[in-house]
DNA sequence: GTTAGCACTCCGACATGGAGAGTGCTAACA
DNA sequence: TGTTAGCACTCTCCATGTCGGAGTGCTAAC
């Protein structure tokens, strides 16, 4: 049992924390295990090896630092990590080259699409680790037109335009042959009764009609109906995100076993329980920080995610981040995702 | 100098290739170079371990085998992969399991993009490799319908359907606010003159189009077809490729270097020069293989590249194949490339 | 509370040595 | 002339041992 002030109750004293500081910072730069030797010296306090040795002790029972083996320096755990995102660290402001190449870059683009894929881009470019920008469905898009075209035999090419401008399209095949005035005259009906209504709110609509339909009305406006609420499906569905710069990912030792880097890459291309991590960052407020096993998913065990959600005249459109090592510098990545996000929000209104 | 038939004069010896044929199919089933003795008891010939060096010795003169150090066995060089493929390999026919995987898979695809999708994963599924399918740009397709739908401000969304199916979009900012029915007389206009012209041709007549236009035609008419001139371009660019199973390859320790590996993922995202390797074998006939260098493209250089292009009524359509270690299973691979083509081939004329 | 001193532990680098595998060469054999 | 046995040689791999460096925890003194 120590009877100094840092482990007494749990409550740690400001000068462990001040060394907490310098041991991250140390080791986000060097990568290797910090002893107290080179605490010492590093953290600009005259002490001696030994007071800090014991200060070490103290963070260590309050699990804040580890040592990978006995005679080794002392690295951040998780919650080391945590405290000092928390309330320790001083973060680097971008400086005026990396702002001037966001702002050059995102005003650049021009549909949503590209847009999103620069800034993916743009965050792995300059973190040197893995961008995503998470394109939301979202609840307020309208339908604004819906199209059938006849292709071979029954098939029909469905296509349907969103408020916002983005255009999902099916094929579907049909019960029988249809003309392409019948199929014109449907898609017109449906356009003139459900343009402008939410996506989110068509289903319902739709499924009613449908029932209507089934007793009163033709055979082809039940059917069109039926196809309508097809494409209406992989429109809302349509929620997705684009990653970039993943090979960077392999420049770090600490995620260079192969078995590690498989899963993550395999999580890239599944994308499911990304997805569903940015999801919920979506609702926080501002930069979010998942900190090796604190986002709970397997394959991101040995690394941090950086997100923050990005927004357009104060409504969240989506999320956006960086994933890298746990070891990452944080001081200089927190910035970059904070500034991207708001770039991109603007550049989104401008168009 | 030896005075052996073998290397008498470059020509080789009927025996020698058997033994060759031995060793390739038993290094690609280990792994592991192979000693004189292994292969004395694996040809099945009678034969001491003493003449089958001598036979070895010939065959490294020849440049069909090498040794990667002194006292280790012999590899397979790339000139001896192409010799046994060439002339020395024994298909093995996919089994029963594997073909109606294939058929059931592809058959039960709808639309164009989730086969080509669906072929690339059973690719890499049953290869264990990365598979890849190229979508090429076709000449022969013709425009259905265009059409220009009003957005925010002066831009205006151009969506394009080609006679395939095929659904291009792109948003255009143009110079004053167009009606919807202004947007609609000029697209119905595109449309009624170029319906079923294939998209190479159409450019060169909207050029045309547009001088004459500039002169004489209202301003409104001379913009609409500039539009049509920028979805068509990007309908013509969609040139691309769908890669699965890149993870796969993570698991083949002769990839297992960080550097080449990362490379070789590298190109899998930037994919021009894959592109421009799977247009080549396009143009030939059946299925075709790059071995390591031959394929010309560093990033590929312990790789093999095996393609077979697939086809409709007899026209090539695209190319499909599977990328992996040089050392892998080409008896297998081989068969299972040539069926995924012509199964691809047959559910897209059927659709 | 801080420090010096000390014994202890662990890792990594390096050398050593033997076993195993395979080679090339030579000389003998059919 | 092709095939074979024998032999010396080479190279890798692995286990073992040794040593220095780095860092720790503890104790006792300041």
């Amino acid at each position: 049992m120590s009877s100094r002030e840092g482990s007494r109750n749990g409550v740690v004293n400001e000068r462990a924390l001040y060394f907490l500081k310098v041991l991250v910072e140390r080791y986000i730069r060097d990568g290797e295990p910090i002893g107290s030797r080179t605490l010492a010296k590093d953290s600009g306090m005259d002490l001696s090896p030994a007071t800090i040795r014991n200060v070490m002790s103290d963070l260590e029972e309050l699990g804040l630092v580890a040592s990978p083996h006995t005679s080794a320096g002392r690295v951040p755990t998780s919650s080391g990590y945590r405290m000092f995102i928390d309330s320790l660290i001083t973060l680097k402001p971008l400086d005026s080259e990396e702002m001037t190449r966001l702002q050059r870059d995102l005003v650049g683009e021009t549909d949503r699409g590209s847009l999103v894929q620069s800034a993916s881009r743009l965050l792995s470019g300059l973190t040197h680790m893995a961008g995503v920008v998470m394109i939301p469905k979202r609840d307020d898009v309208r339908l604004r037109q819906i199209e059938f075209l006849p292709m071979s035999g029954t098939r029909v090419l469905t296509i349907l335009v969103t408020s916002s401008g983005e255009v999902h399209n099916r094929l579907i095949d049909t019960q029988r042959v249809y003309s392409r005035s019948e199929l014109e005259q449907s898609a017109n009906y449906i356009t003139r009764h459900f343009a402008g209504v939410p996506l989110e709110a068509i289903h319902d609509r739709l499924v009613q009609e449908m029932q209507e339909a089934r007793d009163g009305m033709n055979r082809i406006m039940s059917e069109a109906l039926e196809m309508a609420d097809q494409v209406l499906e992989s429109a809302r569905e349509a929620e997705d995100c684009v990653i970039s710069g993943q090979t960077n990912l392999m420049d770090f030792d600490e995620l260079a076993q192969m078995d590690r880097l498989r899963e993550l890459f395999n999580s890239f291309t599944e994308k499911r329980e990304l997805l569903h991590l940015l999801d919920e960052s979506m609702r926080a407020q501002g930069v979010q920080i998942f900190i090796g096993d604190e986002s709970g998913y397997r394959p991101l065990e040995a690394c941090s995610l950086v997100t923050a959600p990005y927004e357009v005249d104060n409504r969240v459109m989506g999320v956006l981040g960086v994933i890298g090592p746990t070891r990452m510098a944080y001081d200089r990545v927190i910035p970059i995702v904070d500034v991207t996000a708001k770039l991109l929000g603007a550049a989104l209104k401008s168009r």
